[in-house]
DNA sequence: AAACTGGACAACCGCACGTGA
DNA sequence: TTCACGTGCGGTTGTCCAGTT
């Protein structure tokens, strides 16, 4: 079958962008906003790739992009991360605002493996080098969409299963992890920093943040669930207050 | 000073997924 | 249901640059 190619390469750009590539690029999505990525270069003038021109905004010239260093809370906050989702650098980035997935990458790749592997740790597995492989555990993701309505709430819920073999680290002693929560508006009052620590609102730790029960690394004493608002059981997620994914920043393809 | 080496990061490539016709 | 298309993601490559020999 086949599929067409997403330019014409032969009259395309290639390599390094220039000042006035960059330029252009900026003022048309200044003018037009994001999107249509396919029609975009024409449309502005420049000779590359619809990926290429989405490539370069999304990585380097979106003016909310926090350039510079690493915090040492950010490295802790991704090796956590990544423990837990994998090479899924999206939805890692998606927790750290400023931050790119092809930032985080290069950043995985360059720095916290070495760093990992200094401490004895398999980058892939995050066990201890030393260690034999884990027998293969099956983790559940588990993410229901929250019906508005409450008696929605008692129906059966669509489920999103999300099977993950991975080794993860200590923090599933457990064979079976399920970590469930519910899709619903986003939640409004999120102030608090993404620092990889203590889950803010409801005062959990990491571990309980992501829904972990009775991990090893719990640290504030609540085994891992917590009840919303409403009394139902929901899961912190990635920092997301009892169960409410933040899909701003929290993209589920 | 020149050659070499390795780290850092920007950019590309191919594939998968979601969507609409 | 199938197919084409647009987009996003993850892996890989290319290039630049600083440090070392």
């Amino acid at each position: 079958m086949g599929r067409s190619p997403c330019c014409e390469k032969a009259h395309t750009n290639k390599g390094a962008w220039t000042k006035e590539e960059d330029d252009r690029l900026i003022a048309y999505i200044r003018a037009h906003g994001e999107g249509c990525w396919r029609s975009l270069p024409k449309a502005a003038g420049l000779l590359r790739c619809g990926k290429s021109c989405r490539l370069r905004w999304i990585n380097y010239l979106r003016p909310d992009l926090k350039r510079g260093n690493f915090t040492d809370e950010e490295d802790e906050l991704i090796i956590k991360l990544h423990s837990l989702l994998g090479n899924k650098w999206s939805l890692i980035a998606g927790r750290l605002p400023g931050r790119t997935d092809n930032e985080i990458k290069n950043y995985w790749n360059t720095h916290i493996r070495r760093k990992l592997m200094n401490r004895g740790i398999d980058p892939a597995t995050h066990r201890p080098m030393n260690e034999p492989a884990a027998a293969t555990e099956v983790r559940t993701l588990s993410f229901a969409t929250s019906a508005v309505k409450e008696e929605e709430e008692e129906k059966e819920e669509k489920k999103v299963i999300i099977s993950n073999t991975a080794a993860v680290g200590d923090v599933h002693e457990k064979n079976f992890v399920n970590l469930e929560l519910r899709i619903s508006l986003p939640y409004q009052n999120q102030s608090e920093p993404l620092n990889g620590k203590t889950s803010s609102a409801a005062g959990l730790c990491f571990s309980c943040s992501l829904g972990i029960e009775k991990s090893k690394e719990c640290s504030c004493g609540n085994s891992g669930s917590s009840k919303n608002s409403r009394g139902n059981i929901g899961y912190d997620f990635l920092g997301l207050k009892s169960g409410v994914l933040d899909y701003r920043s929290l993209e589920m393809k």
